[in-house]
DNA sequence: TTGTAGGCGTTATCAA
DNA sequence: TTGATAACGCCTACAA
C-alpha cells in the first residue's frame, strides 16, 4: 500500500541503496541524482518507515513521558516545556497517564521499552520507599530522568520543594504572621515531603514554635482537601493566623473556607499556595503563591535527557529549579499598612491593569 | 544488549517460532511449553520489540494526537479523555504540539505517518479554507478523526459550537439582558465561527437587534484579548448590558475590565464564557460559562477512531457533543431579584459549600 | 558514483 | 505439537 524506498528506486531506475544514500545527503552521491531522488520522493509521497529504520539503527527518536495526571496544569505545562526542547531536536513523545497508579506505571514502562524509546521522563506514582521499583529503574537500559518527584540517588529534575516550603513560610513570617499552619500533601509524594520539610526548617530558622496539630495532611490535588483542612485549622485555639498550603488547589479550597468563616485576607489570616496557577490572580482574593517554574523544569529535564542519550553519561545528577515567590493580596499584610484602605489595597494589588 | 526472542528460545532449547507462538497463546502449542516460555520470559526480562512486530503485522498500536497547545486546559483534558479510552484498548499516544503553526502541523503529520501510527486525532491549526490541506487529509491512508476544529465533510468530534453560542446568548436574553455583545475568536478557527453563528441565530430568534459593532474579535486564548474587547465595548453608547465571551480566558479578562470600570455583575452587566474552567467558580465574580464536556469529546473521538481502525469504515461522520450551561453569578440576574440582597446572593451562589 | 547482499527482531506459512 | 524459512522496509558494509 504505502510507498517504499524500493518503489522510489524502481521509479527512478536506481538501486535502493542509492536512493537511501541520497536521502541521507551522503557525500558520495552526485547532486544530480540527489535532486532526482528528492523530487521523486516528493512526487510519490514517500515517507520512510521509522519501524524498519529504527530496527536497524537502534534509534527511534521517540521518548517516553509518564505522568500521573495529564490534565493537571502542572504536568500539562511541564509536558509542553519538554516538547519545546525535544521536538526541535527531532524527538517525538509517547505520552502516558498513570492515574497515580503504580501498577499501571510499571506496565507502561514495559510498554515504552517494547517500543524501543530512546529515553524516559518519569513522574512516578510509586512510593519513594519502594526498593524493588528503584532497582528496576536503576537497571533500565535506556536513560531515565525523573521529573517532579524524587527518588534517592537517581537523576532528577524538578522544583526545589524544600526551598518552596522555606520561602513560603519565611514570607509569611516576614509579613508578621506568627502562628503559621501548613496544609500538607501525602507523605508518599516527595514534593509534599520536601515542602513540609522546608516549612519546618523555616519555623526553626525564624524561632517560631512548631505545633504538630498545625500540620494537616490533605488531598493535595483538589480544592476540597484544602477546604476541609482549613476548617479544621480554624477550629483550633489559638487559631493559626496564616496558612501555607502545599498546592494552589489546596490554597483555593482554604481560601473558600476562610471567606465563608467571615475572615478577611490578609488582615485576619494570611494564605499562600504553590503552583502559580494562571488564574490565581483573578480569585476573590488574589492568591499569593510560589512559582515552581514549570516550563523551566520541562526544559531542563528534556535537555538533561537528551544529553544523557547523546553522551551516554549515566552518572546520576539532580537539577533543582529554584522557586519564585509571587506575592499577591492573600498574604500581603505589610503592604496593607501603608496609606491605603484594605479594600483599595486589595483592588490595586490583585487587579493590576492588564496592559 | 536487550533480550530477544532468539535468546529465550536458546535458553529453552526451543525454536524461535515456537516461543513466538507460545507468547501469542496460540492453540497449537502445548500448555507445558507455554508455561515454560512464560516463565523464561519473566525470568530473563524479555520485552518484545514493537518495531519488528509492527514491521510485519503492519500494526503499531500507536495513535497520533496533534493539538495546537498542550498546556491549554481544554486540550489537556481532552487528551486525558482520549487516553482513558485508548490506553485500556492497548493503544499508545504519540502526542504532538503544533503551537498553532500550520507548517509545523504538516511536518508532524508526516512524522506520524513515518511512525506508522494506526490512526490520527487532529485539532488542526490550518485555515479551514485551505483546500490543499483538506485534500491531503482526505487522502490519508490511516483513519483520521478531527477534534475540536471542523473541516467540511470530514469525520469530526467536538463541541457543538453553534449550540454553545445559541444557548449562551439565549440565556443572557432570558436573564433580561437586551443589548448583548459578543467577544469572538478569530475567523480562522471553526469553534469561534460556530459560536458567533450561534450568537447571531439567538439574536434573531429572540428578536434582538444585531449590531455589528457589538461583535469584537479578540485573542481568544488569553485574558488580555477579553480585557481589551470589553474596554472597547464599554465605550459604546448605548453600552452593551451583557457580553457573551467565546472563551473563559476572554471572559476573565472582560470581567476584569468591567470590575475596573466600577460595574457590578450581574446587575450592571451580564457575562458568560465558554469552557467551564475549573476555577471559574472561584473568581471575584463566579463566572457563568458553557461546558463543552471535554472528557466526553475525548471519549467520543477516541471511540470513533478505534472503530474506524477496527472496522475500516471510512464514511465521514460528525459527532457534536451538546454543551451544558453552567450558571453562576456573573449572569444570574433573575436570581438576584428574589428576596436576597445582591451581596448575599452572590456569596451564596458562587461559593456554595464544598461538601 | 552506484549496486549487491546481509541482517535488524518479529510473525506467518508450511513442512516435519 | 514443533521447527525451518521467508518476509516486513530499511541501512550499511563492501564490491563493482
Amino acid at each position: 500500500m504505502a510507498i517504499r524506498l524500493k518503489d522510489v528506486a524502481q521509479h527512478l531506475q536506481l538501486s535502493v541503496s542509492t536512493v537511501s544514500a541520497a536521502l541521507q545527503n551522503r557525500e558520495d552521491i552526485s547532486e544530480a541524482t540527489r535532486i532526482r531522488v528528492v523530487e521523486a520522493v516528493e512526487q510519490l509521497g514517500y515517507h520512510p518507515n521509522s519501524l524498519a529504520r529504527g530496527l536497524i539503527t537502534r534509534k527511534t527518536f521517540v521518548l517516553g513521558v509518564i505522568v500521573p495526571d495529564l490534565s493537571r496544569s502542572f504536568f500539562a505545562e511541564v509536558l509542553k516545556g519538554i516538547d519545546s526542547i525535544t521536538s526541535p531536536a527531532g524527538y517525538n513523545l509517547l505520552v502516558c497517564n498513570t492515574e497515580e497508579n503504580a501498577k499501571r506505571e510499571k506496565e507502561i514502562l514495559n510498554m515504552l521499552l517494547s517500543n524501543q524509546v530512546d529515553g524516559v521522563l518519569l513522574a512516578s506514582a510509586h512510593d519513594p520507599n519502594d526498593a524493588d521499583w528503584r532497582t528496576r529503574l536503576a537497571r533500565l537500559a535506556v536513560p531515565l530522568v525523573l521529573i517532579d518527584r524524587r527518588l534517592a540517588a537517581m537523576t532528577f529534575v524538578g522544583g526545589d520543594d524544600e526551598a518552596i516550603g522555606f520561602e513560603a513560610t519565611r514570607h509569611l513570617f516576614e509579613q508578621g504572621y506568627r502562628r503559621i499552619a501548613h496544609i500538607a500533601g501525602p507523605k508518599t509524594i516527595s514534593t509534599a515531603v520536601g515542602r513540609l520539610k522546608g516549612y519546618r526548617r523555616a519555623l526553626k530558622a525564624t524561632g517560631l514554635k512548631a505545633r504538630e496539630d498545625y500540620v494537616i495532611e490533605s488531598n493535595y490535588h483538589d480544592e476540597s482537601g484544602g477546604y476541609d483542612a482549613m476548617r479544621k485549622l480554624l477550629g483550633f485555639s489559638p487559631r493559626p493566623d496564616a496558612v501555607f498550603a502545599a498546592s494552589d488547589p489546596n490554597a483555593i479550597g482554604a481560601l473558600q473556607a476562610a471567606l465563608e468563616a467571615g475572615l478577611r485576607l490578609p488582615q485576619d489570616i494570611g494564605l499562600i499556595g504553590v503552583g502559580n496557577h494562571r488564574y490565581g490572580r483573578y480569585l476573590r482574593v488574589p492568591l499569593s503563591t510560589v512559582d515552581q517554574q514549570r516550563s523551566t523544569i520541562g526544559h531542563s529535564a528534556a535537555n538533561l535527557l537528551l544529553s544523557l542519550i547523546e553522551k551516554e553519561q549515566f552518572r546520576p545528577r539532580s537539577i533543582l529549579v529554584p522557586p519564585k515567590l509571587v506575592i499577591r493580596d492573600s498574604s500581603n499584610r505589610a503592604e496593607l499598612g501603608r496609606s491605603r484602605t484594605p479594600r483599595t489595597a486589595a483592588a490595586q494589588n490583585g487587579n493590576r491593569r492588564m496592559r
